[in-house]
RNA sequence: GGCGCGGUAGCCAAGUGGUAAGGCAGAGGUCUGCAAAACCUUUAUUCGGCGGUUCGAUCCCGCCCCGCGCCUCCA
């Protein structure tokens, strides 16, 4: 079965694959280094890692393009009131955002674009747009004229032509000419920062770093232009009436938007204080696994419902994911093989491409996984699994963990070395067999201290660190 | 008001016109010196409400109730 996408622009679940050659050309909206990304965010920019690992997975090239909005209100505001440079002040924030990124395990993508690096192309955009008559200037500002692109509102599909000029009346310091033209260039105001160009001096709005900066990396026609749901309107449906207006092609041939989150089924907010970074949640002790693994277990077309005791499952989830695998790679097992489980791996494996191929629903594509986690263990107890199972039962896993990327630990202590923790299972071995139980249940708490657990199975003493 | 999304067990969450995946938590069990850990089993006569279509609806249609998002720079 192909891999289908639900598209916002045709509302449609689609057949999707590039239009030249091989290679997924994408553009996702990336984070405006204003603050510390929270949760919320993540969650978009995690749903575009599942997107892009399962491209991958399914043997596309990629290209993807992620803008770093650098220039915008709230970072003017913020760098003027700690007397920053709007340079001195975003970079603190986007370093900030790639540790996070890393540490929640997102690809980087194959080109990162800073609006600040592109506004001669912003600018180049926008004298193309003036050519073609779509703008106006007014007060030194330069805008879009919505009237001149019948099909503004095919995204969000909004029917704008009842909208009259100067149905509303304009809060904006800046003068439009009717409520729904949007700015192309903000002229320069009092000590705001603003680059001299053809246009004035001034800077960028927002919609046109997106159009600029896609096109050049990208070209006329992207294949894919992911973001959150919020940014469908205006965002991107400005985008499009600029891009096509210059170009008279289809802009983005997929739209993908992933739905919002709810932190403990209410709206995440500052007064609510139910807000969160992800710096939040490691403070309290999360791994970054765990949030990871709840971020993308929900599909993204679908609220998340984020709640701490989610977190804790999606900890206890990836526990028995891993406890599985460290089965399936250290037991001893007897040569020939299971055929029962042998189909029960191909259908596992079939049935989770399935799931994934069908709109990323990583929900149906997890269950597959611990249906088959359930197969392997009772395999394993009843002693069926055999040697040539285990190459098929780690491939499985190992196409999970090729998008979730949850099995490897984040931290480990260190506090001892495998060699020290080997003397001590050695020393608690003997102290049992003497049938010195204090003295080995000492030593059990002492390793769990050390954040070791020790498990008793028959098959001999295994360890892990937690 | 317009556009869009959703309401499935204690919590999270798939799904199908033929009678409800999976995870967590809970309960029981296996193992164990005891634990812990691990593993197994089990947990919705029922899918917001009321009608309709149908041999049959959680799934299709209509109405209603509830929650949420966007409708000028918010992922």
């Amino acid at each position: 079965m192909p891999l289908r996408l639900y598209n916002t622009l045709t509302q449609e679940l689609e057949e999707f694959r590039p239009m030249r050659d091989n290679t997924v050309r994408m553009y996702t909206c990336g984070p405006t280094v204003y603050n510390y990304v929270h949760i919320g965010n993540l969650r978009t920019f995690t749903f575009q890692d599942i997107l892009r690992r399962w491209l991958r997975y399914r043997g596309f090239e990629l290209d993807h393009v992620m803008n770093i909005t650098d220039v915008e209100d709230k970072i003017i505001a913020n760098a003027a009131k700690q007397g920053k440079t709007l340079e001195e002040y975003t970079e603190v924030f986007t370093k900030a955002y790639f540790e996070d990124a890393t540490a929640l395990r997102l690809q980087r993508p194959e080109q990162i674009a800073k609006a600040t690096d592109h506004i001669g192309e912003m600018v180049q955009a926008i004298e193309k747009l003036s050519e073609k008559g779509c703008t106006y200037t007014s007060d030194g500002s330069t805008y879009f004229r919505i009237s001149t692109f019948p099909e503004y509102g095919k995204l969000s599909h909004n029917d704008f032509s009842g909208i009259r000029s100067g149905a509303r009346v304009d809060m904006d310091e800046y003068e439009k000419a009717d409520a729904r033209d949007f700015v192309l260039w903000k002229g320069r105001k009092n000590e705001e920062p603003y680059w001299h160009t053809p246009l004035g001096d001034g800077r960028p709005g927002w919609h046109i770093e997106c159009s600029a900066m896609a096109m050049k990396y990208l070209g006329e026609t992207l294949d894919i232009h992911a973001g959150g749901i919020d940014l469908a309107f205006p965002h991107h449906e400005n985008e499009i009436a600029q891009s096509e207006s210059i170009t008279g092609r289809p802009f983005a041939r997929f739209w993908i938007h992933s739905e919002h989150l709810l932190i403990e089924s209410q709206k995440m907010s500052k007064s609510l204080g139910n807000f969160y970074t992800l710096r939040d949640l490691l403070a309290k002790g999360y791994s970054p696994e765990s949030v990871r693994y709840l971020l993308a277990s929900v599909p993204h077309r679908k609220k998340l419902n984020f709640t701490f005791d989610g977190l804790n499952a999606a900890n206890a989830s990836i526990e028995r994911l891993r406890n599985v695998e460290s089965r399936l790679k250290a037991e001893k097992l007897e040569t020939g093989i299971d055929e029962t489980n042998r189909q029960q791996t191909a259908e596992a494996l079939r049935r989770y491409e399935e799931s994934l191929d069908d709109d990323l629903n990583t929900a149906e594509a997890l269950g597959v996984v611990f249906e088959f986690v359930r197969d392997v263990n009772s395999a394993l107890d009843e002693g069926r699994f055999r040697e040539e199972n285990r190459a098929g039962a780690l491939k499985v896993l190992a196409a999970f963990d090729q998008i979730f990327d949850v099995l490897r630990p984040s931290h480990e202590s260190h506090e001892l070395d495998d060699a020290g923790v080997e003397r001590y299972i050695e020393e608690r071995a003997a102290a049992k067999k003497a049938r010195d139980f204090a003295r080995a249940d000492e030593i059990r708490a002492l390793l769990h201290d050390k954040g070791i657990v020790i498990e008793d199975t028959r098959e001999g003493i295994r360890w892990k660190r937690k």
